[in-house]
DNA sequence: AGCAATTCAATTGTGTGCAATATAAACTTT
DNA sequence: AAAGTTTATATTGCACACAATTGAATTGCT
């Protein structure tokens, strides 16, 4: 009870100075239900040679395709550390092309080869395999994703937000 | 316009043929949720010498000490390939002891040291410092935690249970 | 008892994630 | 315009996550 902290008398759950049980930690279920579902995706993906984090790449390229690395990492809310490599081996795969942006060299433009437009096709499955794998309503996970995303934005982001709105 | 692709004329989100948009996929929502939070732990964390992995196994731990790696996988719903070395390096900061079971020499029993039990009061006010940055009301949270892992169970979970409950 | 099948943990190899740093190209300031 | 600052990407090093494999111990079967 030194604390100079926020903590109210009796708390069920967050904060209380207790640690709480791993299976009521929001962080904890939000965790293992997305390596539960990576795992879903591997085999599904692997048919088309993608990894989950390549899929979701995909995802944004085909949603526009020419498109700096800084723009997809914003997409994806990944760094240049993950993003980059990451394209290297889309590139390997000659599913995206690289080069630099001439208007300025610092930008680096990925964009989709024929081969990655095409993918686009086969892809087009994969969500419907996925789907039939989990036993809810769809109705209830839209509802889920609502709720995850209005979770995220109460986040603090990319370190600005933290003071920039004032 | 030279497309031979499957675009159907409107499709609103799953299943459906069409690609659902990036920013609309629930599993994209919780792997970029999961990413933030991480972050937003790391910080945190670190001033205990933890990353966020080590903190679950920690919390997992702190719940009931000697227990065998596999049961401490399963808790943290992770292989051996992962909890191992993450052992590995809890164990080389003088955490957690691990030793083989002398009654089954193929289990490894993991323990707390003083120093690891010591941790757990220190680690009492990460839950308050993460909740203080989340500008959402507990409530919320505690509901969104229950709805993440009635996802979860739902999930096919470790290929067991897909065929076993017959 | 003897041997195959199973179980448990560790190891290997690939692919993330991210902090910290590096590098080069633009922008700013004077 | 030279120098310092900022911006965009790449690189390095560390820690996961998991498939696949290995190795050792136990269980099951006959």
């Amino acid at each position: 009870m030194t604390k100079t902290s926020v903590q109210p008398e009796h708390m069920e759950n967050l904060g209380g100075g207790a640690l709480p049980r791993l299976d009521q930690q929001l962080c904890f279920a939000l965790y293992s239900a997305v390596n539960r579902v990576t795992r879903l995706y591997r085999p599904v993906l692997s048919a088309l040679g993608l990894t989950y984090p390549q899929y979701l790449a995909m995802l944004a390229l085909w949603e526009h395709s020419p498109r700096t690395v800084g723009a997809l990492g914003e997409a994806l809310d990944l760094d240049s550390g993950t993003v980059t490599p990451l394209l290297k081996r889309l590139e390997k795969q000659n599913l995206v092309r690289r080069r630099r942006d001439p208007s300025d060299e610092r930008r680096v433009i990925v964009e989709l080869t024929e081969a990655g437009q095409a993918l686009k096709a086969r892809a087009a499955e994969v969500p419907a395999s996925l789907a039939c794998q989990i036993a809810l309503p769809t109705s209830e996970l839209i509802d889920l994703g609502e709720r995850v995303r209005r979770f995220k934005r109460c986040l603090p982001a990319d370190d600005a937000g933290a003071y920039a709105e004032r």
